[in-house]
DNA sequence: CAGTGGTCTAGACCACCGC
DNA sequence: CGGTGGTCTAGACCACTGA
């Protein structure tokens, strides 16, 4: 009786503490959308059966996916993949195509500038990385219904990511390509106010000088950095939402 | 033989869950700062004991209080209330005095305007009450080493902090107040860049419509809401900063 | 009503690491 | 070595809620 429809792995990967490893065997086929949002996850039930193992170790699993808002659980009814995918940690800074669909307005990027820097070159300052390290420079610009909404200068470690010397970045964005590609662990945001100098003023069709909110993201994989970038966007057209909850007493 | 030492409440309060009662019987004087941070909690076999729960009860509360960063866990030397306290969700946006001192800078604030505003005034719009609900109206000023950090606007809603009308937040900021007395359970941010208009440029001491970062804040305790705050930095003296892990795969 | 998740127990073995 | 937390099991009862 073969199954019609994707299942999770039969087999768990062996990596780790098995609750670990049941949430990877869910979490996968969900962040690669093989899986609707809103499809019917296996029950506790039938993933002990499936994997052999207790229901607390299981329920350990997806309660650790349901925190991370990747399912949806509630009694009865099940638990389901959660209908709208957790905005990447707190900001939707992550990926600006996204962020314009969901408003509702048409998406396009453009690719100004694409450079393998020289060795020595003062714009690769920012990564942290030793000089002579290969690094490549992209300027982008990236509309909302045709408005210019963000200014996207970017460098990218090769040495952590030799792919991307291959990507000519016509069609797929440095930052989505990168999500999808590229392994990190960790990410530092800072977010400041800056006039704009004419330089950005100009590409971001705004008045010289004009506030603007400026969003740097560092990206780490392990303490290799992976990528550095520096998002400009016209402070009367941009704004950063986030919600929170209180630190339980 | 009496206790010379501070310890958890001996009695839950029966309130839900026995893992989330021995989880608010740990985090209560961690929070109130009974508990030096750095200094040991109970072990495991310790709770299991007081508190008459099996060893997965007593791991998950304190598991939960470890993936909040109120304590840190070590095998063998066990577990201690968090050096580092966590910073309120996700930026030091919370106790700028906090931010400031840590720095290693002089803090001080002061109050500019405190008022009870009558029903109508405009100024009262933004935090979303009927018309008539009592609303008080606050702006400081925020220092670090005498320079001006922050200009904060305020609405504190009366009928959800009757307690704010007797406060004259001549000594205590109305931030840090609101955050020791005031029960809340959702927040949301907003930041945006704004060139000062001349209402804040002048006390912000900047140039009229210099760039500056705005940071909205609204919190609720449950749909009622608190406060709202309107909070501007100059550009060029202040960032927001985060860190961030990637949603596990 | 019955299926689902939420919680809880009383054990167990293991990995880590300070003494 | 032994105390600690990390994980896991095989049961159990309960609360919620859709069919």
């Amino acid at each position: 009786m073969p199954d019609a429809l994707p299942e999770p792995a039969r087999d768990l990967d062996g990596d780790g503490p098995i609750w670990q490893q049941i949430r990877r065997a869910i979490a996968r086929p969900i962040l690669n959308g093989d899986w609707a949002p809103g499809s019917r996850v296996p029950s506790e039930f039938d993933l002990m059966e499936r994997y052999g193992a207790a229901r607390m170790t299981v329920h350990r699993a997806i309660r650790s996916l349901a925190s991370d808002g990747l399912v949806e659980r509630r009694r009865k009814s099940g638990t389901i993949v959660a209908v709208r995918p957790p905005e990447r940690p707190v900001f939707e800074i992550w990926n600006i195509a996204a962020e314009v669909e969901r408003r509702g307005a048409a998406y396009r990027f453009e690719l100004l500038e694409r450079v393998l820097l020289e060795p020595g070159d003062e714009r690769g300052g920012p990564i942290g990385v030793d000089d002579g390290t290969p690094l490549l420079w992209l300027v982008c610009r990236h509309f909302s219904d045709g408005q210019v909404l963000q200014l996207e200068e970017r460098l990218i470690n090769l040495a952590a990511s030799p792919d991307a010397a291959e990507q000519d970045f016509d069609r797929v964005s440095p930052g989505l390509w990168l999500l999808h590609n590229v392994a990190w662990t960790e990410a530092e945001h800072a977010i400041t106010a800056e006039g704009a100098p004419e330089a950005i003023s100009a590409p971001l069709d705004v008045a010289p000088d004009a506030a603007c909110l400026v969003v740097e993201r560092r990206t780490w994989n392990g303490l290799e950095p992976v990528t550095y970038v520096r998002l400009w966007h016209p402070g009367d057209r941009h704004r950063l939402v986030g919600r929170f909850k209180p630190v339980r007493a």
